[in-house]
DNA sequence: AAGTAGATCAACCGCCAAGGG
DNA sequence: ACCCTTGGCGGTTGATCTACT
């Protein structure tokens, strides 16, 4: 075990220096974590250093502190991040950027550091992959109407799959997907919205139209850009469209995310991202997002799961031609 | 079986703001 | 008004785990 006696703050007005000098560093032991516990239950919670000290705990107030809200506090889940918590933070950080406390705060049990290591192990390693930054717009783009209808999709797979309902169906009346554990729920009224705990988080426009899933076609269309398919959607009545979600200044105009491109018009990459059911999704949209035990997982080919080369490639060289 | 690379996540660091003396 | 302590936050590190060769 690290026990170090480094003053990194340089700090000369400590009250004991020796004492400063006895503070342990690195992993925390069981005999620690009950000790923090213990005292907790007791004392409760608050003035950190001091705890530390009547706890007998050779730590800074800081990491007990740290070691209390991310690991020992009662209310902490664990285990992987669901699909809803998943929306919920693509969502929240969309708004809010890396205020990963206050997006927390919208996750009931998961902490800021939780939520942080989320996103940059998954969400920024598939913008490096994709050789993109991940704040371009290219790659809002391609989590906002991309992954993030995705989501709703399997969402409402996982939804389906554990429920004895043969039709699955996205409309405008129905399909409330409620994840009972942290009370997050994903409405797709005509207005889509992601509630926490009844307290509203969220409406989707691009995630607006309605529409059936399992009479979705994807097809080669004579429309397609580059020879690629296009996902054409049927929605609840007759009508078959393409379904393209088109680039737009989400500042200026947030909620006219969503299009109808006219059979003529040829999109570059990121003016022309398909539906969740088209184009790149099946390749693209949950790579690292899967996780092992959700219920499609079990239902699909692997090849839907992860990129290949082909795609990754294919979507680096419409990147580059976005940005020239 | 051993070595290596990549992924994950707990823990730390540094900065800042709030509050009290 | 100033100084100091404390707590909170975002960024970063590094130990450990896992997958692959």
């Amino acid at each position: 075990m690290d026990v170090k006696g480094r003053n990194n703050n340089n700090n000369n007005v400590m009250s004991c220096e020796d004492d400063e000098m006895d503070l342990r560093r690195g992993p925390w032991t069981v005999d620690e974590d009950l000790t923090l516990m213990n005292y907790i239950a007791t004392h409760g919670e608050g003035r950190w250093n001091t705890l530390a000290n009547l706890a007998g705990l050779k730590r800074s107030g800081k990491s007990c502190r740290l070691r209390w809200l991310n690991y020992l506090r009662p209310d902490v889940r664990r285990g992987n991040i669901t699909l809803e918590e998943q929306l919920l933070i693509l969502e929240l950080h969309a708004r809010w950027g890396n205020r990963w406390s206050k997006i927390a705060q919208f996750l009931p049990g998961r902490t800021d550091n939780e939520i942080k290591n989320y996103w940059r192990t998954r969400v920024q390693k598939l913008a490096k992959q994709l050789k993109c930054d991940v704040n371009s717009k290219q790659f809002k783009d391609t989590m906002r109407y991309l992954w993030m209808p995705r989501l709703v999709e399997r969402i409402q797979a996982a939804s389906a799959a554990t429920s004895t309902t043969t039709k699955t169906t996205v409309n405008n009346t129905t399909s409330n997907y409620i994840n009972n554990n942290n009370g997050l729920k994903v409405t797709m009224g005509s207005t889509p919205t992601i509630t926490m705990n009844n307290e509203f988080v969220s409406s989707q426009p691009h995630i607006t139209q309605s529409y059936t899933l399992e009479n979705s076609n994807t097809t080669t269309s004579s429309d397609s850009f580059e020879n690629h398919k296009v996902s054409t959607i049927s929605d609840l009545g007759d009508n078959n469209y393409n379904y393209y979600y088109t680039n737009v200044d989400n500042k200026n105009n947030p909620n006219s995310n969503l299009d109808y491109c006219q059979p003529s018009h040829q999109p570059s990459f990121s003016d022309c991202i398909t539906s969740p059911s088209g184009l790149f999704s099946q390749e693209l949209a949950d790579f690292q997002f899967m996780e092992p035990n959700t219920p499609w997982m079990q239902n699909e080919n692997s090849s839907d799961i992860f990129w290949n080369d082909e795609t990754m490639l294919f979507l680096e060289q419409q990147l580059m031609n976005d940005t020239m």
